[in-house]
DNA sequence: TTGAAAGCGCTACCAC
DNA sequence: GTGGTAGCGCTTTCAA
């Protein structure tokens, strides 16, 4: 049990003031014109030592703790723990600790956790944010903590937010079931009321009237432990389904259990295509068809405007609304 | 951008001292018998004006975080994100916060990580260990902060460690193939000196040993770019290769990738078996036979053992080594 | 029963 | 150029 080390031991060792000590440990010898043979024979003392400042004390003292409360839907999902490791790699470039989380879409949950981080002192958040958590991102940017929202646009939310553009991407992905002589082409979503969601649906809709062509939509429960056989019983009663487009990657998943539980045949007898790649599809007999979200830029820009408004902790001037673009894989389940 | 409260504040608000509301914050206001009228006045005031106590503050007085710090090889691996929300979810019931992070099997960003956490002040460590980190461990252990070890025991240090039956299972899986009439059975592990892989090895070599079988081992370089060309090199080098048995689920996908790309067949042409399970394992054609390693039981046993020396700081008595077994899942890819 | 005050380790203002 | 010191918000000892 070695005792650490402090500040106040470093001035008594070497007979300075604590004062001194500390404008050297900040960088602020030049500034504070201390002479280049005093800060070498602290900093060597310092690295013999192996001395290290309290963070606590050094954020109790300073309100910033250095820390980014980044929070996901689900940190497992590949989608999410790419952006994770990206924000993280660049956070640490510029001298911020990254800790992360999962909502699992859970809006108590995620309430708790944006608390948790608050009690932490976080300097600033990225969250993807669940339904009905609009109030509390309210609050937290009141506070005067900027906040960065991706994946989700929350109407009525002044803070900077990085989206994909799910219409335009959701309306391609159907065109190309079309293009490739689908006909009855089914849309599984899930039962939430975020706008990503509805933007894909509306997608899939546009393209759908403009084929004239008929609609079938099905909603599943969030998480729902019962999602394979109901995309089974959806499929049964809906026998003429000739392709189905998942609005996202989970439900794609629980799509392909069905569909392969149900003896059908991808792509012949149905079409498949979905939202969010995902290192299953690639591998999956057949490949699956995917829209797929650039990751590294979401990422990109989530650290870069969260830093931005860090460093000039200035009035929050203009808020920013990235839209980002999707790329269409397609894959051997989407062409007959 | 709001005024945090201070215990001070709610002291001068209510006219008494700070000492009596921070034995009330505490619950130590029967101990210390303070009125219930006193007490239910703050605890309502409290409430009123949603106050929480500064961590920082705390932290840096009592030296504690309640924050343990979990470093997983990879926590977008299905075994580990799993480990860690379940060691997540029992650390909270015991008012511990998480932070984790991924190593990456990267020995120097290990330290880093290690480093980073000691800054941070974590309460104590659960660690996925790297090959070489043996010293740092020790540093930690030795500095008095509880470490409980997973996945890999590590030869020389004393503390606590949860471990898997490696060569048994081993055995286990390559019984398994030998038993379904495979005779030239490969085993393609990575370049590590880990106990644990070296076990898993073991456990090949008495199977075949005893079946008197020829033994192929591969090694591929940990998180190498080129593991799908060098298992198919590999495997068209050795054409009479009936089977493989792959040591860890991401050698088994580079793997899966390089035989679908030969062209062969799973399982007549070749038999595959991988250690750990996977989503991808169950859905892909055919299904693979796996180890699957308890991950319920190890988190349990992880965050019971280090909640239980963070209690009691009592000298580390008897130092804990658990060994768990796995199960064996018999799908399509090992039957013939 | 309650309160005063020291001190955790650090930063930053002000003085010399 | 360097040092003294107040104070961040809290816990805890000792005194009343």
């Amino acid at each position: 049990m070695k005792k650490k080390i402090s500040i106040n031991d470093i001035a008594r060792e070497l007979g300075i003031s604590i004062t001194t000590v500390s404008f050297i440990l900040n960088g602020r010898a030049q500034e504070k014109r201390i002479s280049e043979n005093l800060v070498k024979k602290v900093q060597d003392f310092i690295n013999e030592v192996d001395y290290k400042p309290n963070s606590l004390a050094r954020s109790l003292r300073t309100g910033k703790t250095n820390i980014i409360g980044l929070m996901v839907e689900d940190i497992s999902d590949p989608f999410f723990s790419t952006i994770a490791r990206l924000i993280e790699e660049k956070s640490y470039q510029n001298g911020y600790k990254i800790i992360y989380c999962s909502t699992e879409n859970d809006t108590a949950k995620t309430r708790e956790l944006i608390k948790m981080y608050s009690e932490r002192h976080v300097d600033g958040y990225i969250i993807v944010p669940p339904e009905g958590i609009e109030e509390d991102i309210k609050t937290l940017t009141a506070s005067g903590k900027p906040v960065v929202l991706l994946d989700r646009y929350l109407p009525g939310i002044e803070t900077d937010t990085i989206v994909i553009d799910n219409l335009e991407s959701a309306y391609h992905a159907t065109r190309h079931l079309i293009d490739n002589g689908y006909k009855n082409i089914a849309f599984v979503t899930i039962d939430s009321l975020q706008l990503q969601m509805q933007e894909r649906l509306s997608g899939y809709e546009k393209a759908m009237n403009e084929a004239r062509l008929p609609q079938y939509v099905k909603e599943i429960a969030y998480n729902s432990a019962q999602s394979v056989p109901q995309i089974t019983a959806f499929l049964h009663r809906k026998k003429n389904i000739d392709a189905v487009f998942f609005a996202t990657n989970y439900l794609c998943v629980s799509g392909l259990k069905a569909i392969s539980g149900m003896g059908a045949k991808i792509p012949q007898e149905i079409g498949v295509v979905s939202f969010d790649d995902y290192e299953l599809f690639e591998m999956y007999s057949p490949a699956i068809t995917t829209v797929a979200q650039p990751a590294e830029q979401i990422a990109e820009h989530a650290i870069n405007l969260l830093l931005t408004r860090l460093k000039k902790n200035t009035a929050p001037k203009k808020v920013e609304r990235i839209v980002l673009s999707t790329s269409f894989i397609v894959r051997n389940s989407s062409i007959r």
